[in-house]
DNA sequence: GCAAAAGTGTTAATGTTACACCCATGC
DNA sequence: GCATGGGTGTAACATTAACACTTTTGC
């Protein structure tokens, strides 16, 4: 379909309505989705009787293409014109990784003007968190060019300079990303707030980048971000865990995500309403066994 | 500048560029920023004693043209080529209240394909707090089809039915607009969480609506509703403040947000680390002097 | 004096933090 | 037996919620 030949609900032809509302004519962006695809894994057990540790997760595509090439970049795609922006993204999900039906939200819109080298473009990020025992079978089935890396990102410097009427405070955080037979990637991002007299200003920018494409660098400590706050105080970090899980399990998640260790006890207090206990139990574990639980969809019944 | 004279750093056109990369062509959405711009006034004073009441405002402006002539919407704009999403807010908050270097945030994308019925038009949104000190000159200067209205939403209905799986859960929310010498507008908003299993989905509609234009009842109760989770955990609110306020002032404004009355004692003892006290104080109230605060910029130093 | 709001103190309930301790399993 | 994790109890402390009370002003 020619994009003079759409009538729209007024009797004007598209190119009718965007010659007297749009001043740029037909100069527009392009839009895309940018999707964040999230998952904890189990590394390695050290031997029988530990625990594996845990492992959060991204996943990357490989640019086969200019510019770029060769560098690590998010799954994503044009938004089509007869589909909704979350429509966009539920299929580029689907494409990704063949589920649908996983937890998704948007999170952020970039709209830098020369954020890509090529032409304007936006995109919206999507963060999708998913059970790591529905994707192993897909992560396989796909091309060698799409791979889960694990994913660490750490403030490791901060300054503060008062100025006249405020300060400036810099933090620089160092995003890792590891995947088993490629280099490891690497990036620095700086954030800056400003305060002077009573107005706060932030901002952020890519200092160092090494393999990760465009700015999603930039892109993916946003989303750890918004994942470490929202796991305080939502159920986020079920979408994560697999139908039955252990408490200890679930705390291992936490622990990876907000990059702390918890203890034990106050841990299971605080997600007790949150959790229903099972009556099956883990077994050949090299030490006690210990009780299955499942998701409880109605802890915030009264609340939200 | 034709799109097809444009060529970027890998010597390709925009139209070579788009040819290979866009499965659409030269058909594109556009993107405009839509702007919620918020600040508390006081209404009229009931008697010599009494203090007045707060009124929490956002500022529209009255359509000319179709579609929907004479209703009213949010102020924004289209997004120029060479500016960033932000840059572009900025500009269309200048442009409406003359104030640059306010509070602003993104709020969220919506991409719906007939959100606009000319054509596809994705819109960011983004709110601005202003303290009503600053702005009152500039509302009188403006033309006539921008106006404050007065906002109130209430959640007035709320069902749940059990499924097979899960449950679903529907609530009802009444958004009411009001300005002196214009008629109130309105608008139902239905929001609807299914709950399947384990997966969780969530999605709003509109489903009755008055006087506002396009899908911006949605946008204006996903803006209050962000307004009330961040003022409980952020300083958003002395953005709303002047320079120099009572807790009694400061109270208010969060319980016109928050629509609840709030205990002084323990809203003071919650709020004592984020305020400075001056040695100034009100005088000619028709009751006893009240000392005057500022906001503490440094309140989360060590936090955050 | 009195209405209105400014401002402070007290107590009970609740939630959080840190630590100590015992239990069950596989090798 | 012992390493490892499973699981529970408790005391100190911090936070919150509800209420009661005193102070200061303009008329």
């Amino acid at each position: 379909m020619a994009s003079n030949e759409k009538v729209n609900s007024h009797g004007q032809t598209e190119k009718e309505f965007l010659a007297a509302y749009n001043p740029y004519k037909y100069e527009r962006p392009s839009v895309t989705v940018d999707m964040l695809i999230f998952t904890v894994t189990d590394a390695k057990k050290r031997n029988y009787r530990t625990l594996p540790d845990k492992e959060l997760k991204l996943l990357l595509i490989k640019r086969g293409e200019h510019p770029f090439i060769g560098q690590w970049a998010l799954p994503g795609g044009f938004v089509k014109m007869d589909e909704s922006l979350e429509q966009a993204a539920v299929r580029e999900l689907k494409e990704e990784t063949n589920i649908d039906s996983i937890y998704m939200e948007q999170l952020y819109t970039w709209g830098e003007a020369d954020r890509d080298p090529r032409a304007r473009i936006i995109s919206t990020s999507y963060m999708a968190l998913a059970d790591s025992s529905t994707l192993e079978v897909v992560a396989n089935d796909d091309a060698a060019d799409a791979k889960w890396f694990s994913v660490q990102c750490k403030l490791f410097q901060e300054h503060r300079t008062l100025t006249g009427t405020g300060y400036e405070q810099q933090r620089l955080y160092k995003l890792k990303l590891a995947c088993e037979g490629e280099k490891d990637l690497e990036a620095v991002i700086k954030k800056v707030k400003t305060v002077s007299g009573r107005t706060v200003r932030t901002y952020g920018s890519i200092e160092e980048c090494s393999g990760i494409a465009f700015d999603h660098a930039g892109i993916i400590e946003y989303a750890l971000e918004r994942l470490r706050s929202k796991i305080e105080y939502t159920d986020i970090a079920f979408n994560l865990m697999p139908e039955l899980f252990t408490l200890t399990q679930l705390q291992q998640v936490y622990e990876v995500i907000l990059d702390t260790e918890l203890l034990k006890a106050n841990f299971r207090r605080k997600t007790a309403h949150m959790v229903i206990e099972t009556n099956q139990y883990t077994k050949d574990a090299g030490h006690r066994p210990s009780k299955l639980y499942r998701f409880n969809t109605d802890w915030n019944k009264e609340n939200e």
